[in-house]
DNA sequence: GCAAAAGTGTTGGAAATACACCCATGT
DNA sequence: ACATGGGTGTATTTCCAACACTTTTGC
């Protein structure tokens, strides 16, 4: 296990050091994987491989094989990193500045992946992989800072507008939990009866009619996302210009 | 001038089979150029260069130079082959299918980029660049019917929430045009009491005391876009789950 | 009984919608 | 005079925001 990941990270130095030569531009993917815990968004990274990034912390990257597509590879990294299917991914956008990566020229196109951390646990811990807070300012290799960022806007506008969120909750989730993840999401307080209300009146959760338990106060209902109520439903209509 | 149009054809097909027989991958950027005239949105196209795609329409692309930065690929396309600049030009994502290419494997990224057709009379007319109906069914080179698509849902999206919109109408326009132009994008029919109600109220608007002419019924008031008004007002804070 | 979070309704204001008439211009 | 779109106001409804008390559980 360890010998093919060594020879992974040679390949992939053979293949940066022949596009430098070549003067070819290389193309990767790099995962931004987002995980919510301890009613924290959290963010799945690694030590970095490269030598002048040494003790800096990386997204999950690799290049993209030739005959692979750009979301195939996004989930092979995933795979291969974190021993993780089934997860929800879509692209954010591409970043491509010249100078971005030290040893070549190397555009990489940034995904965004949500997991509940604790259904997937994680099988695998090769370069210290391991979560942490977003909120935190970790030091990072290449332009990871800024990716991350990208992706962290990027998800609090998506989770507004489509129900991304319930994919870092367990599948049975009390409505203060769907709470705290929107406010550790967007980094805000929201108001406790107006979001239930909400939530309600969309019409998008099954009460399981089960309870929490082992919590030391009143244990609250469970409930369940129901995807199809949420296809089902019309769309909202445009308009309302919103500047 | 056509003969360096005739060489940099060339280029191109010497890189992409060098990239093919390498089996390295390219990358490009493709523009995607919305206008807006007689009341339709349009986007601009031109006869494709690959002879696999003989009498089919293109985006405006071309191979990433290893020593640019991906915006600077893309306003460099457009400068090359409209000789516009001063465009609004934001980039929506990448297109990496394995297929999507026929000679080589080449990523490519999208970019939207918006103008006022009236005020960039197209200077370069290579390869029949011409404006085209968006949504008129056109016989498209590569993916290219996929990448106008998510272009045109990038900009219904970015339209309703970002003042856009203006960069496709003259300085000067009438409310009569902005509703146009929305309902050309949004592709509904708005009504027109609530739609002024809702600019005005917006207070992007400057009043310019000057009126259309040479239209055939009571002439509009003319209004310009103040982007510093737009910048100074607060930004719509969050909440409001939207699905 | 105390701490901690669950659960629940109402009200006022703002914004969205629906809708109809008179006005200014060119022909 | 008439056709065309410009310009305006009001009533209704819907959505959002603010806000406080009672209930259930573990300790």
């Amino acid at each position: 296990m360890l010998a093919s990941k060594l020879q992974e990270r040679k390949d992939v130095k053979t293949v940066l050091r022949q596009l430098k030569s070549d003067g070819v531009i290389g193309i990767s993917v790099d995962c931004v994987i987002f995980g919510f815990d301890d009613n924290e968004l959290k963010v799945l990274m690694i030590k970095s491989d490269m030598e002048q990034f040494e003790g800096k912390w990386s997204l999950l990257g690799d290049l993209v094989h030739r005959n692979e597509d750009l979301d195939e590879a996004a989930y092979r990294i995933l795979k291969e990193r974190t021993g993780m299917s089934d997860v929800y991914l879509e692209q954010v956008r591409a970043f491509g500045d010249v100078i971005r990566h030290p040893a070549a020229r190397v555009v990489t196109i940034a995904y965004c992946s949500l997991i509940n951390i604790r259904q997937h646990r994680l099988e695998k811990h090769d370069n210290e992989l391991q979560w942490h807070k977003v909120s935190m300012g970790l030091d990072m290799a290449f332009d990871h800072p800024r990716i991350l960022n990208a992706c962290h806007e990027w998800l609090q506008k998506r989770v507004q507008e489509h129900p991304l969120g319930f994919s870092l909750l367990p599948q049975k989730f009390s409505l203060r939990e769907l709470q705290n993840l929107y406010e550790a999401i967007l980094e805000v307080k929201l108001d406790r009866r107006n979001f239930r209300k909400k939530f309600f009146s969309m019409n998008l959760l099954d009460d399981t009619n089960e309870y929490e338990f082992d919590v030391p106060h009143r244990p609250g209902k469970l409930y369940k996302f129901n995807y199809e109520k949420y296809l089902s439903q019309e769309r909202r209509k445009f308009m309302g210009i919103d500047f």
